[in-house]
Order: C-alpha cells, then sequence, then structure tokens
DNA sequence: TAGATATTAGTAATATATTAAGGAATCTGC
DNA sequence: GCAGATTCCTTAATATATTACTAATATCTA
C-alpha cells in the first residue's frame, strides 16, 4: 500500500485546515462556526434557497443542516418560509441581521484573504482551484 | 467579496468528498469508519506511537482520538501501553487482528486507487499533491 | 381515481469535532 | 527538595457527521 503521508484525502484535510487557520479567528470572534457561516456565505449569494439545494451547495446532510438552521435562526440569521407550489419544501432566506453581519465583516475576511494570497501565490491557487474542481467532477 | 463557489475551503471539502466516494464503501463493508481506518493506516505505517503524534499525523485533535482508540480497542484492533519513562504517556499499536485485516483489504484499496487514478491522471495527481503539501504548510 | 412509489424535511442513534476544564505525571527554577 | 508551571491524556458540553428510519406531501400508474 502506498506511504500514510501520500494518501490524496489525507492530504486535502491537512490543506483544508491549514487554510483555515486564516479565517477561523475572525468566525470565532463573532460566535459562528464554520458550517453555520458555510450556510450564511451561500445565502447570501443565492438569496433564498430550499433546504435540498442548500445542503449540496454547502456540502452537508440534511440532518447535520436542520440544526445548523435551528441554531441560525434562534441567533436571528435565517428565516423559514413554506413553498406554495409544494408544501414538503421549505425555502430559506437571510434577515436583514444576517445581511448586517456581512456587511461588518467583509472587509476583515478580504484582508485575511490578502494576508492568505500574499503567502500562496494567486496563479498557483488559480491553478489548485481547477484540478480541485476537476477532482470534485470525478464519479466512482 | 468572493463567488461562494471560489471559496479554497469549499473546493476542497468537495475534493475530498468526490475522492472518498471511492473508498468509503470499502470501509463501510468492514464496520470501519473514516477516521479509524486513518488511524489504523497510521500505525500501520509506522508500527507504534504516543498519543499524540498519533493525533497530529492523523489531522484528530485528542478528545476525538481518545473515544476513536476506546472503539478501536474494543474491536480488538489495537491496544495500549503506559510509556516506561513518562507515565502520562500512552503508546498505541496494532493487533495481530489488524495486521490482518491489512492484508486481507490491501489488495482491494490498490484496486479502488487504480479505478481513481484511471479517471485522474497520475501526473496531475502527482503536481496536485505537491500544491497541497506546500498549502498544508502555511501558517497564517 | 385508488394505490403504489418517489421526494422532502425531519427525527433518532451513534460517531466525531471543537472548546474548555480536569487530574496526574513531569519538569523547572530556585 | 519543593512550589509552580508545563505536558499528556481524559472528561464534559455542545455542534456537526453519518446512517437508518419516519411523516407528510407529491407524482405516477394501472
Amino acid at each position: 500500500m502506498r506511504k500514510f503521508e501520500d494518501s490524496l484525502p489525507l492530504q486535502l484535510l491537512k490543506a483544508r485546515e491549514a487554510t483555515m487557520l486564516f479565517f477561523r479567528p475572525l468566525l470565532h470572534e463573532n460566535s459562528l462556526t464554520e458550517q453555520q457561516w458555510r450556510v450564511l456565505r451561500a445565502l447570501y449569494a443565492y438569496k433564498e434557497m430550499e433546504s435540498k439545494e442548500l445542503a449540496n451547495r454547502c456540502c452537508l446532510l440534511s440532518p447535520s443542516l436542520t440544526g445548523i438552521l435551528k441554531r441560525l435562526e434562534q441567533q436571528g440569521y435565517v428565516q423559514r418560509r413554506k413553498s406554495e407550489e409544494d408544501q414538503r419544501r421549505t425555502i430559506i432566506s437571510l434577515t436583514d441581521q444576517a445581511n448586517e453581519l456581512f456587511q461588518k465583516l467583509s472587509p476583515e475576511v478580504e484582508a485575511r484573504y490578502k494576508t492568505f494570497t500574499d503567502r500562496y501565490d494567486e496563479k498557483k491557487l488559480k491553478m489548485l482551484m481547477e484540478m480541485l474542481k476537476e477532482l470534485s467532477e470525478l464519479e466512482p
């Protein structure tokens, strides 16, 4: 078997961890988990979404999303309503409070992104993103 | 702020998920979680290790490792002993039963790895691994 | 249109992730 | 030698991950 360190899933995990070190402190200062932030960002980009689409975009399973949304709702960041056409579907959107949070955090997020790209060349980053995208589209 | 899909942590997560789709069914057939398998592989590669080193290599935090080791011990795959020199340290190693598991699983793991490299060019994979390694060595 | 099937969100149970805090063993400076 | 700091592992509490299952609704088919 290949060497332990040559495991691709392990290296992806380590790379992700190293990247998050740049951003996690900022989230933590604002009492947000990584997953909560992912959900908020997706909703900020797409305005409103059904639960299932949100889970797919955020790479979350629906039982996880259920709990995350419950807590985000308690914190006043998201709201839910039932779809008119299909009563099974729930449509989720951001509150004004969440939009205000984005106004407040965006500059700092970008600043930390710059700190990151100061250390990891942007051209290399772009190439990496393309390779990752291709990888993520594979199917067994 | 950048587009939601341009988030590097998200793409790393998706790439990892896509990769695991090749291997997870095999682990599941053998009642192993991803993390349990990571620990077993590390121990297989390094024979025996202290708890702390094991956690570092596997990218796990020690409270998680405590539970994982407890369950692996119950399943008969690992054994623990106290270090002679330093009574705080626990040294972990594989049982014979775990080594037998590797004999049984190795061929199938390699087969699935080949299925993977049939779809994702090995030269590209090598380049990707190098970029990931560089990324994982960054510090904020 | 009744009845089978599929889809969506959610619940339940267990495993892991994360932060904080704990006890025991070791080290350090004095 | 010893008080205080440090290190290692563990527990506690909460959040998330994963699989299996359920309830409600929607769709399809005979």
